[in-house]
DNA sequence: AATTTATTGTGAAGATAATAACAATGTTTT
DNA sequence: AAAACATTGTTATTATCTTCACAATAAATT
């Protein structure tokens, strides 16, 4: 757990990895330098609220110049620990389990999923997008030894909390959670949602009683 | 765009699938009142935060009871729009896209995908969970004549924004947004982001920097 | 080297959201 | 029917986040 940087805001620390991935487009495309209007309009984020969260990690800038690409990239990298590689295990292999399977994290993340669980005997044994997949028995275990405290949660709302525990027991700190479960976790660990039919629902609920003139992230 | 309802704010807008869901689920299970201390437990939303964003549609509950499950349920029928059925299009299938059209929406929400488009020959004129594929170039005239007016994104990025201006120009006012590329749309079209690889990121980074003793949503 | 220009970093203000706390009041119990 | 209890709805408070606006200053131009 290193506290060697500031604690920022949430708020903030969201849009990190959305910056990162932008300069590395940047940098790929040969820019050498950028002001926060222009990333304003890459990330559709307020210029100012650009300049407030890299002020949170110190003058990054140059006034009347605006950015350094390379510089800013390798701040970042180290800031998000990309130098490391995160491995991550993903628990349920249904539809959306082998969507996610295929989806290449690594490559804007360093973040890979290292390996799958599910129950059904069919997919035991085999590899999905080079993931091998295990039986949902050996979750602790297998875990355990491969060091991974991350996992990504895509089975059936009534199993998404007894995985957790067991996730929990075995030392897992942070779950991406499919299910429409809400699930309950000790402080120490934290939870992310990714709810669809919420995300569908609440963008037609904003479709007709909003109306127009909104602009939302 | 009916504005029958007073405006209430965002975060409580994109509680409210949830709560309806919630509410759903006790229906069912034979449950005649609630408190919001309960709800709490359940939606892992603070019991005050609950109240409040019932209140902004009146008074719905009663002092020293709670709230009766069935007007709840009610109430939130029709203020969710859940006897309209939402007709959805949704733009690429790949494994993602294809995950998606197993996934059941309108078992919750009242939301239906219900038709799909790409660009692959082996696909078109298939179905997939029900839901017919056409090609990209049918995109306008498909979903004009269906009335469709939200789109689910899940093509490559280099295509998004190309694609997004065409559903833009066939009048579609909402675009859920899977892909990692961030859209320039028009004022009158709302765009909500799932962004997968920010939200695995982000989850990492907050384990490292945050550590412990942090819940969230 | 002086002037103009661009753009940061940030203090102040504003906006939005979450929470605490409790009077009001309906429900349940005795 | 009185007393005890439960729980809402809301006012006040606090926290978080966004945006404005501009002095400070480095870069670019003349």
């Amino acid at each position: 757990m290193s506290n060697d940087t500031v604690k920022i805001p949430q708020a903030t620390a969201k849009r990190l990895p959305l910056y990162y991935r932008f300069l590395k487009n940047l940098h790929s495309s040969g820019k050498q330098r950028v002001s926060s209007a222009e990333l304003s309009e890459a990330v559709k984020v307020d210029s100012a609220t650009i300049r407030r969260d890299f002020s949170y990690f110190g003058a990054l800038g140059k006034k009347g110049y605006g950015y350094n690409v390379n510089y800013l990239l390798t701040f970042f990298r180290k800031t998000l620990d990309q130098d490391e590689l995160t491995k991550v295990a993903l628990i349920g292999v249904g539809n959306l389990g082998t969507a996610l399977l295929h989806y290449n994290f690594l490559k804007n993340n360093n973040t890979k999923i290292a390996v799958g669980f599910d129950v059904e005997e069919a997919k035991i044994g085999t590899s999905i997008g080079d993931v091998p997949i295990h039986h949902m028995d050996e979750l602790e275990k297998i875990i355990t030894e491969m060091g991974i405290t991350v996992a990504i949660l895509t089975v059936p709302a009534p199993f998404a909390q007894t995985i957790t525990d067991r996730l929990v027991a075995a030392n897992v700190k942070g779950i991406l959670n499919f299910t429409p479960a809400r699930l309950t976790v000790p402080a120490t660990t934290r939870v992310h949602h990714i709810d669809l039919a919420v995300e569908l629902q609440s963008l037609v609920y904003f479709l007709k009683h909003y109306g127009v003139d909104e602009e939302e992230e």
